[in-house]
DNA sequence: TTTTATACTGTATAAATATATAGTATTTTT
DNA sequence: AAAAATACTATATATTTATACAGTATAAAA
């Protein structure tokens, strides 16, 4: 990746700050006001440069359009014991409280419904283990690949979701087992 | 918290929906577009609805200025394993990598720079326990009571920090160990 | 040395957006 | 039964905002 100017880094900060702030991104005007530029186009010319590069995308013809991207990664290794989101179904295992846990909700980019105990052993190549906690968020909206709550008949298991059509793939990080499909339109919602 | 209605709850879903994709909140029109109004106003009410429910606040004359705001948590409890935010310097205990760690990055609100392990027992009443992972973002930008990397003379710690004028207040979160004061006039940076 | 990128000021404007006002109709609360 | 909240359509507009164009100047790359 190459790398930013002074500038362009002072940039990103503020855009950075923007959205941990106010939950939304600047315009070029809070820009300029906030790092002194007294012309729109010194933000406007930065925020192309770091498009450029890669370091941000710009919604065109959208006001606050401005998103960071995805910052890298590299080789093998875990994911942390935070794992995510996208549960299709409302009532899950939920009533299995232990205990309430006070997180403080700007840890997560998306709001935490509530955390679920990890048990069994089909995440363990994902670095998630038993008694890991995972939180998880609900909600209709997920993608391809996201990390999702799935419960089957009698079971509440953690798979990697894919969909397709009407065909549903949950595929747990465990070589050991099977993915499992599912013809959504067999299904009772 | 009053109960949402039905329809408050699909804009409120509407709301994190965009700012899980676009990574910035919706405007009216696109609320309208999404859920089938014919006139902004219908999105405008509800906007206004879920504020004085004080589920989302309202940044007025700014474009797309919805934010969700936090919600609640209850009693005790610990946090979990991935920590957070706001360390000072650039170089810190930085070289001691372990492994490198793929992590989904939309899990976190503030991008990742590295990860770091716990050692010691210094964070214990906060659940952030010996060899935990705890995911780290290089900001100056921190708030008090953020949680942060500090560099003493010859240690790297975590503790919550606290800023006033020119004093600086480290607090751990153990009890048996002491807050530690800072003039920062004394101190080079 | 001639581009190309960086780093801006200054001006202008079409388009995006928030937001007010006027209605209608239904449901819920008092 | 009256008042208040819900759930919209429809229209209008001031303001915000992105974005283009014209410059100036310096530093880095070809």
């Amino acid at each position: 990746m190459k790398d930013l100017t002074a500038q362009q880094s002072k940039v990103l900060n503020c855009i950075e700050e923007s959205i941990n702030k106010t939950g939304f991104p600047p315009t070029r005007a809070e820009i300029c006001q906030k790092l002194g530029f007294k012309s729109p186009n010194a933000a406007e010319s930065h925020l192309r440069a770091l498009e450029k590069k890669d370091i941000i995308s710009i919604a065109g013809g959208s006001s606050r359009g401005i998103s960071i991207k995805n910052k890298k990664s590299s080789s093998g290794g875990s994911v942390p014991v935070i794992g995510l989101v996208a549960a299709g179904s409302a009532t899950l295992a939920s009533e299995n409280i232990e205990r309430e846990i006070n997180v403080d909700p700007s840890l997560f980019s998306r709001n935490v419904d509530y955390f679920l105990k990890v048990k069994g052993l089909s995440m363990i190549e994902d670095g998630i283990y038993e008694d890991d906690l995972v939180a998880i968020h609900k909600t209709n909206d997920f993608k391809n690949g996201d990390l999702a709550v799935v419960r089957t008949e009698d079971d509440v298991t953690l798979k990697y979701i894919f969909k397709e059509n009407y065909k549903l793939l949950l595929k747990p990080a465990n070589k050991d087992f099977d993915p499992i499909h599912i013809d959504l339109r067999n299904e009772s919602a």
